[in-house]
DNA sequence: AACGCGTGGTT
DNA sequence: TAACCAAGCGT
């Protein structure tokens, strides 16, 4: 959970999770769809099911721990270097090295390492670093002071360098370019992705699909949809479905921003549909139990509360600002 | 090896 | 408020 965010974030879903999948058999008992809408509003959901995969690698090959060895740990699915540092650290008390976004910000002012993150000779300095910092008799305290000196004191922005333990010996701040290290990053193309979606219902429930287990929303639920051009919802909509007739219904817009999308997502009241391969009719209370994204739940918010079969005003929903570049 | 992958907090 | 970024990983 705690990859690419932030620990704040986190603990209120680490709880909730825990609860539910107390332990390692637990979560390799599972299914995917439980774990999926377990990992519910944290985003990134190839960790979840790395995660899920990993369980039950520990199941068949571990006894359901985690592996005291580097090789093992790096061999289950969602262990990358970073993670499996952590694990090996602070876990099992390893001499092991981390780098995450603060110890790369932290190590890169206090030594005046040049380049931005993505840089790989800059990675490979970083992590060469860590690794002799680390020895120590306490490396999992090592390496969690590392990250929580970025995180309070070495920030990104506007670091409180008068309180660093460190800055007798800091390269950046003795070089005044404290704020030029680490370099910025040139902000990803945010590509827009229009998508018509169509809304059938029968009763209390709506017809969702399962996305493909990769890419973009990867194993979550939605309603059936087109990709299509701004503008073209209808045509492509019965273009894909001819059956649902010739005047499918506006229902309303949601608008997302993800980092390197602009999601926009128009909604169709639709009769007719025929149901696509593996389509579930799912009610509120169902849907509560599989995972669904941020931006589809706001959908079906929308579209379980709109119970006038003969429909209200069109809803719109937005989050965030439009397009950039 | 560069890029795709979510969401929410902060400023 | 629009931009930035967070206990990275897989391909």
């Amino acid at each position: 959970m705690l990859q690419q965010t932030q620990v704040s974030v986190v603990l209120p879903y680490w709880s909730a999770f825990l609860a539910r999948f107390p332990d390692v058999a637990a979560l390799a008992r599972a299914s995917l769809d439980e774990v999926l809408a377990g990992w519910r509003g944290l985003g990134y959901y190839a960790r979840a099911r790395n995660l899920h995969r990993a369980a039950r690698g520990m199941m068949e090959r571990h006894g359901g721990r985690l592996p005291d060895d580097v090789a093992a740990l790096r061999a289950l699915p969602g262990f990358g270097r970073y993670t499996v540092g952590a694990v090996a650290s602070i876990a099992f008390g390893r001499a092991v090295p981390l780098v995450d976004g603060n110890v790369a910000r932290v190590l890169a002012r206090l030594f005046g390492i040049e380049g931005s993150s993505g840089d790989v000779a800059r990675e490979k300095q970083l992590w060469a670093l860590a690794g002799t910092l680390v020895e120590g008799e306490r490396p999992g305290d090592w390496n969690q002071a590392l990250m929580e000196l970025g995180a309070t004191v070495c920030r990104p922005e506007q670091p409180t360098c008068l309180l660093c333990p460190v800055r007798a010996r800091c390269v950046a701040l003795a070089s005044g370019r404290v704020a030029d290290i680490p370099a910025r990053k040139a902000p990803p193309r945010r590509l827009a992705l229009h998508l018509a979606l169509a809304a059938a219902r029968r009763g209390d429930a709506v017809l969702l699909v399962r996305r493909d287990g990769t890419g973009l929303f990867g194993g979550l639920w939605e309603l059936p949809g087109v990709e299509c051009a701004p503008g073209s919802e209808l045509e492509a909509l019965r273009a894909r479905w001819p059956e649902v007739g010739p005047a499918p219904r506006p229902l309303g817009r949601v608008e997302r921003t993800l980092t390197h999308r602009a999601l926009t997502l128009d909604v169709f009241a639709v009769e007719g549909l025929e149901p696509p391969e593996g389509a579930r009719w799912v009610t509120a209370a169902e849907a509560s139990t599989l995972g669904i994204s941020a931006a589809m739940q706001a959908v079906l918010r929308h579209v379980l509360e709109d119970r006038s079969p003969s429909g209200g005003r069109q809803w719109k929903s937005s989050r965030s600002p439009r397009s950039r570049r």
